[in-house]
DNA sequence: AGGTATGTTAATTG
DNA sequence: GCAATTAACATACC
């Protein structure tokens, strides 16, 4: 479910296990997934060299090389990394980079929704996206100005990246049931009161959820998000959670903790 | 068999 | 220009 949470979890996960080793090789099945850039490009800016850093804005993740560049990585709807050793590679996997110890990093993609590019400057690279500011590096008063600026449904406002970069839907919903606000909400039906829990929910919920490594299963147990389904009792009040068709996606939320 | 899925983007309409 | 809606992308799963 790569949203930021999810992303961020990538993002530790390859500095544990990925970085300061030499690349051997770059085999790149999913070559539909490159964005400007070959499989020979990529070999050319990998084998031999090592990843040193990760960043991430928003669901991009950035690897660092020792030459300064980035290998940059979108998740899709259903990428994912795996590091491994012997197996043979998972399937669907789209890139597969082997370092010189034989361990091999997979990325993953079974729809291949997902984005594999290069840069040389991140900064450049968001702000070519047309990026909104990460989610986590979000002040509060930055976001009462964001909130400002903008007008609609507070549901597709949280998941538009050109806003804020990092949520999607699954996170949307969580934000929206921990600060109470209805997913129908209109921006400008938000008072002073709810803007703040809605900053303070945002930020509460993309730590606690990094927290539990995105897992559905270690989530605090008030969360809405191991009960998305119809008809699942509420964790706060125990009415059945509902699932409606809102801007454009399925969204669950409880629609007595959640007034209109 | 058909509907659904965590994301992004382009096209269209208001 | 902005916001909302829809389709498209490619594939797995129920």
């Amino acid at each position: 479910m790569p949203e930021l949470p999810d992303v961020e979890t990538y993002r530790r996960y390859v500095g544990a296990t990925a970085l300061h080793k030499v690349i051997r090789s770059t085999h790149v099945p999913g070559a539909e997934l490159l964005e400007d850039t070959s499989p020979q490009a990529l070999g050319r800016q990998l084998d031999g060299h090592a990843f040193e850093q990760t960043r991430r804005h928003g669901k991009y993740l950035f690897l660092q090389l020792d030459d300064g560049g980035f290998l940059v990585l979108h998740f899709g709807m259903t990428g994912r990394l795996r590091y491994f050793k012997d197996s043979p590679h998972p399937e669907h996997t789209q890139l597969l980079i082997t370092f010189a110890n034989g361990y091999r990093l997979a990325y993953v993609a079974p729809r291949k929704l997902g984005m594999i590019a290069l840069t040389a400057d991140m900064d450049d690279f968001v702000k070519r996206k047309e990026l909104g500011p990460d989610a986590l590096q979000l002040g509060p008063d930055d976001f009462r100005e964001l909130l400002e600026s903008s007008r609609g449904g507070v549901k597709s406002w949280l998941m538009n990246q050109h806003h804020l970069a990092g949520i999607g839907n699954v996170y949307s919903d969580e934000i929206l049931f921990q600060a109470r606000i209805h997913p129908r909400r209109s921006l400008k039906s938000l008072d002073s009161d709810d803007r703040q829990r809605l900053y303070r929910a945002l930020q509460d919920v993309l730590k606690k959820t990094i927290d539990a490594q995105a897992d559905p299963d270690r989530v605090p147990a008030s969360f809405l998000l191991p009960h998305r389904q119809e008809g699942e009792p509420c964790p706060r009040c125990g009415t059945p959670v509902r699932q409606e068709e809102i801007a454009g996606r399925t969204a669950y939320y409880c629609p007595r903790c959640q007034p209109q």
